[in-house]
DNA sequence: AACAATTCCAACTTAAACGATAGGGATTGC
DNA sequence: GCAATCCCTATCGTTTAAGTTGGAATTGTT
């Protein structure tokens, strides 16, 4: 039970690419790449899923880089680890239609156990957003 | 992020095993895959870690099986998750001590949000005991 | 115009984990 | 003796995660 380093390592590069979003600079991969030390190869495809969602937006050429995209306060941890994670849910069932094709899903005990589970995960990500966390860092 | 199956059917395992724990009756290997739909030969091996837990009890032979080793309300989930999954951190540095060695560990500003999500995790599955699942599901 | 810095894109590789199977030994009740 | 069981270990196939590589397109700078 992990969250992949794709979760990881795309909350990390949005918390980079938000520090220097307010005086409109633009960041490379190079750059958060190497303040992070992720791999840049395989950060990129990680930014680039983050821009599809909108999250960031890229320039290219000399001198670009990627800005955010929206608001710090509209960018919540959910919604970015729904667009990295290839499964959010921490069991398939969680999903209803995935249960009610399930085998065993009249007999299934331990599902409310599950849905649970999920729904702590859920909220703590929902209610966290880029801005909280910037906040938090620079209160210390 | 998922749970593993290993973790899911040992939860699924403990609630067929307690629910004939009443009447001090053996359950085989097999009669658990069967009704839970299985395969028994994964089954034991997951079975056998929860043994060495001391979480059941097992008796060989002709007529033997497993039958619970504590008190239903004695067992929590988590127990049962830690012994089963081999990460039970939702990210390896949530551990401290792995948290010290990281490279990046006086830059990582998202460390508290792993954090909160793990013990989200940690809380459901500590306040659910194995008394829990079955007193839920005779209500209904 | 040349060049360097960048985003963008897709194919490939490697390593680990998961889920499962197979085979056989030991114990017990009938 | 035999069938039902627990017990133990080795092996296997598939999928997924993580990361690499190579190259095209764009842009600013010199």
């Amino acid at each position: 039970m992990k969250l992949s380093t794709k979760g990881q390592y795309g909350v990390r590069a949005m918390i980079v690419i938000a520090e220097n979003s307010n005086n409109d600079k633009y960041v490379s991969i190079n750059d958060i790449a190497a303040k992070e030390k992720i791999s840049s190869g395989y950060l990129e495809r990680i930014i680039s899923k983050l821009k599809k969602a909108g999250f960031v937006k890229s320039e290219r050429g000399a001198n670009g880089g990627y800005i955010l995209g929206k608001k710090p306060k509209d960018i919540n941890m959910f919604d970015i680890m729904s667009v990295l994670e290839d499964n959010i849910d921490v069991i398939e069932c969680v999903d209803v239609q995935v249960f009610e094709k399930c085998d065993n899903h009249c007999n299934c005990k331990a599902r409310k156990l599950w849905l649970k589970v999920n729904e702590a995960v859920e909220n703590v990500l929902k209610n966290t957003t880029l801005e909280d966390i910037i906040a938090d860092n620079n209160k210390k």
